[in-house]
DNA sequence: GTTCCATGTTGACAGCGGCAACATTGGATG
DNA sequence: CATCCAATGTTGCCGCTGTCAACATGGAAC
């Protein structure tokens, strides 16, 4: 976002941008994540983003801890990103009528919008998952913390696009979709499906796919999974 | 290609450390793999490898071509030890009289292997999902080739264990637990659920979870997924 | 204006993947 | 048996990386 600097190579240094960068953390958080996009979590080497940022290697160190440091904050924005994307999607609908179905939807544009985003930015979707210091930075996965047989909304009420699924899943508790006994760990249950989905078609062979069967996949994903958790009589197959 | 070593030396083989190592491929395999399982993936280092093995540096590029082919050595490694936890599983319980039960006790046991396996061997599931020259070495998704919405199983008929699950599901569908027209990417949506609660296990906060209620998030996932692939009548609820 | 300290730079170190050249050997060949 | 050779293992070196210690700079507080 900001003006470029000048290299000021060559002996009388003109007017130079400034000795101190003035905003330097996010100058190289962009660098380290355009670097990801491009190239892949592995691309993140710390001299390179320095080097790129017109900046000596070492200066990153005012600023981030370490190499590692640097790379959870990379996926601090992915996960901002991906919640962007998840919120993106929920809002992209009009909502239903019926409360019941406003709340499948809600589930499946949840789930649609993190396909999105693992889709859109696979380098970034890849290094959320590689086990660093913290666990997962996964908007939705890292407000999982909790969870246990007594149900998950009981001391979770973060801001993240967890809470989309968390409440979209206890509104179809309370419009009789799901049944109590079956909303433990139907959070997990659903997001296992969907993150599982993203990697298939990120890391196996279903990445050939043409792109409507990739679509049609994700579909048929989807459909077995409202399916599963729908406990409603099923509606007379015609 | 893995190479099993040849009793060249014939009668008394057993020597003093030989210039020649004789299995050097499969003892610097042997060491990756041990540092994988104790230490991550990241910690498949070609000097250490070789430091551990007793031999220079260099060595080990006479039978692997750089870095990245020593790992996907490891991977193979891991791919076949997760086919046979797989297969374990199946073996593990006797088969159902009724052929449908039966096809919906494999497809579950399949699962089942493949998350013990992630979760006996964290270090080799992870290892085995990180992008690289080939794109997966999931012994079920890397036999995913050629899936269509025309169905899976023309065109591949490995003997991995990706075959368990196709025809399990190929099971189904004779017996009426399947409708053909559901058959199409059901392996697709079954394969992401089961690796995403591998995932979620290993690297989301379900990971400080209770060993009983990981099992139980488990098996939720897998009753809503076999809710989710039957299309009998349900049975009358209580 | 002087001082201070957050910020950025320089130089150095060990460790890494990888290449080239050299050393050693066991087995094939005469 | 002697000889050669190709497979295998070693040494030395390169550029690169992450990281540290010491030094330089300059905006802001006094």
């Amino acid at each position: 976002m900001a003006e470029q600097h000048e290299p000021d190579s060559g002996g009388t240094g003109r007017r130079r941008r400034a000795y101190h960068h003035g905003d330097l953390r996010n100058a190289l958080l962009e660098a380290a994540v355009r670097q990801v996009r491009e190239n892949g979590p592995d691309a993140v080497v710390l001299r390179e983003v320095a080097r790129a940022t017109g900046v000596s290697s070492t200066a990153a160190y005012r600023h981030f801890a370490n190499h590692q440091d640097l790379i959870e904050a990379v996926k601090q924005t992915a996960s901002d990103l991906m919640a962007a994307s998840v919120r993106a999607e929920l809002a992209a609908a009009p909502p239903s009528a019926d409360p019941a179905e406003e709340a499948l939807r809600r589930v499946r544009a949840a789930g649609s919008g993190y396909v999105s985003f693992a889709r859109a930015e696979p380098g970034l979707f890849r290094i959320m998952f590689r086990g660093g210091e913290k666990p997962c930075e996964d908007p939705v996965i890292k407000h999982l913390r909790g969870v246990s047989d007594e149900g998950i909304d009981g001391g979770v009420k973060k801001d993240a696009s967890y809470t989309i699924l968390a409440e979209a899943l206890d509104d179809l508790v309370v419009h009789g979709v799901l049944s109590p006994a079956r909303r433990p760990f139907a959070d997990v249950a659903l997001w296992s499906a969907v993150h599982g989905i993203c990697t298939l078609l990120l890391e196996s062979d279903l990445a050939a796919l043409p792109e409507e069967a990739k679509q049609a996949a994700v579909e048929r994903t989807f459909d077995v999974l409202l399916r599963g958790i729908d406990d409603r009589e099923p509606p007379p197959a015609g």
